[in-house]
DNA sequence: TTGTAAGCGTTATCAG
DNA sequence: CTGATAACGCTTACAA
């Protein structure tokens, strides 16, 4: 680091500190040229840490995630990373599903980071009541903790998510439908299931309770629960498996058993990915937009810090859509027509709750 | 954040300042469990800011990459994160490919960061420059600056995995095969380049000069490259596609012209992925641990702000592995016993230069 | 062991 | 418009 301060200038140019700080505020003073020249003469620049001492602030906001390495997530903190702007940068922590290393994680950001963007592990953490929440403006993003579900949050429309998936399975004519969801713990397990659950009894399918079985969000837990499901004296016809990872899992079973998609079993994801098209069979998917997501999720952060947490918490919902490809038996005239190979544009369709 | 300082804290129990702090140093004090109960009531925290003022220090390592959304960058960026403990965080950048971007971001982080992990998006880049070397204590990671190549860094082995592929096209009898490349102005890029058209030289393989299409490391520039090779009058049979993204546009552009992979087109590309095998045939391609490349910059950089520049630079290297699937038409006894559905450890093997 | 006081580098206040 | 001075909260000589 410079060691060059402010002092240094000043006395350079023979005047005092607090005339260089008010130039570099830009304010008007005498000798703006003279000041400017040495600055650069001495390379001088301002230290950061000091000015935060002053103003209290650290120009960073902290971006808690499970794990970076899940595209989902990354497209999250892309997100949120851009609709940061230039005034505040991302601090990132993986929390890597495990719980210990999620609190111990919170608690140190305080002090440290402006604000947080957080993707809680489960929604009956008690992770948030150590910070009190005047101390640290927060929003949660896709999940979030029951007993703080009042605080601002950005989530996608999971129940509908579930429910257009059970909608199309069941418009391929299929009776025998299982789900592979995720913790019932967190909250898009938990709203995903109880979409696709509700949707088939309105339908009236018949749904048999192993059908539903409740893993990880791991690419291992998917593999695990479809091989469960596929030993079963009467099989399922369909899966509709909650998210990206398990989704892997599940075809890497069915790949391994030598079960052919969609003949014997279609098979409809949550989260969209760019090889979705290029598996075999192309995946139909429901997908929303995680980059939005993000963005969404810091915009409001930053209405709060800026705002001082004089508007009152809003909880937002950004669409799901379905894609359909060739993994539930669909033909060409499904095909979604939004769905390009590049697209060009960001749908940034979003509501409020 | 909360407000109650150390000063607080010595007011309440009665001693002086300098008594806390020495107790949350961990010295010997006299009224040690009064002063911890003071704390606890008053719900005292550090001023972590306060303290980095004093220390001239921030804990925190910057990591700049292209883009996160990668899951190769994100792999690095979560290697670092582990490596880090809990003495350092990560602050993340996206530089986006923009160059202007990178340079601000550079320039930005001194003396908010004790250390930079930096993937540079150009081999002439004179990013480094404005930032006086002493003072950000930096590791290249996957990409280095030409002209600070002999700083510390950690690579893949390029070189060998523009052989390894070159090699195992021509094992499989192909003699027109073409390498869409990274850019010539990124190391990866030009490195990889460079070990194809050797190793293709070496084994007398003719190579027609419009067979090396220089692209972008985007999945629309594979897609464009691959597009234009299949123009060409007389076709490859076989492609060496440099990067994950530029073979996702590839295979988009192979399965729109309907050309059947590994009969009419082998294809094989760089850095592996968990639906590799799940596309359309599986995709054999040249890996390497992304993790660990990320693990061994930190553990450099860390070595680094820890003994204060002592050591002279080091450039490490870590190894890449053909990981053989379908798509260049191997059967089975080509399929790497190493490659487990669910690998349960790292390979961790590296080597010096 | 403890307290006093100086200092990290900056900005805000308040007279001039 | 400018300069002296006092913070911001913490650590660390130095003396006791």
């Amino acid at each position: 680091m410079s060691n060059v301060t402010i002092s240094d200038v000043a006395k350079k140019v023979g005047v005092s500190e607090s005339t260089v700080s008010r130039f570099l505020s830009g304010f008007k003073v005498r000798n703006a040229d003279v000041i400017n020249q040495a600055i650069k003469d001495l390379d001088y620049r301002p230290n950061i840490v000091a000015r935060n001492l002053k103003s209290g602030k650290t120009g960073l906001i902290a971006v808690v995630v499970p794990d970076i390495t899940n595209p989902f997530f990354a497209s999250i903190v892309r997100g949120a990373e851009v609709a940061a702007g230039d005034e505040f940068m991302i601090q990132l922590i993986n929390t890597g599903d495990d719980l210990d290393k999620e609190s111990w994680a919170l608690r140190r950001m305080v002090g440290r980071v402006d604000g947080m963007i957080y993707v809680p592990l489960q929604e009956n953490s008690s992770a948030v009541d150590e910070l009190d929440n005047r101390s640290l403006p927060m929003v949660f993003v896709d999940r979030v903790i029951e007993k703080n579900k009042n605080l601002d949050s950005v989530l996608a429309d999971n129940f509908r998510g579930g429910e257009l998936a059970a909608r199309h399975l069941v418009e391929h004519g299929h009776s025998r439908i299982a789900h592979i969801g995720g913790p019932i713990s967190s909250t898009p397990g938990k709203a995903r299931a109880r979409g696709f659950v509700e949707t088939l009894r309105a339908l009236k399918v018949d749904l048999p309770s192993q059908f539903v079985v409740e893993s990880d969000f791991t690419t291992l837990g998917g593999y695990q629960a479809t091989m469960a499901l596929l030993a079963l004296k009467s099989r399922p016809t369909a899966l509709f498996v909650a998210n990206n990872l398990m989704t892997i899992g599940a075809l890497k079973a069915l790949k391994e058993k030598g079960i052919s998609v969609p003949q014997e079993m279609a098979i409809i994801g949550f989260d969209d990915h760019e090889l979705s098209d290029l598996v075999d069979p192309p995946l139909t998917v429901i997908s929303r937009d995680a980059h939005l997501q993000g963005a969404l999720a810091m915009q409001t952060l930053l209405e709060k810090i800026r705002g001082g947490n004089q508007f009152p918490p809003k909880q937002l919902k950004v669409d799901v859509n379905l894609v359909v490809r060739g993994s539930c038996g669909s033909t060409c005239r499904y095909r979604n027509s939004k769905t390009s190979e590049f697209p060009k544009t960001l749908s940034a369709s979003s509501r409020s709750k």
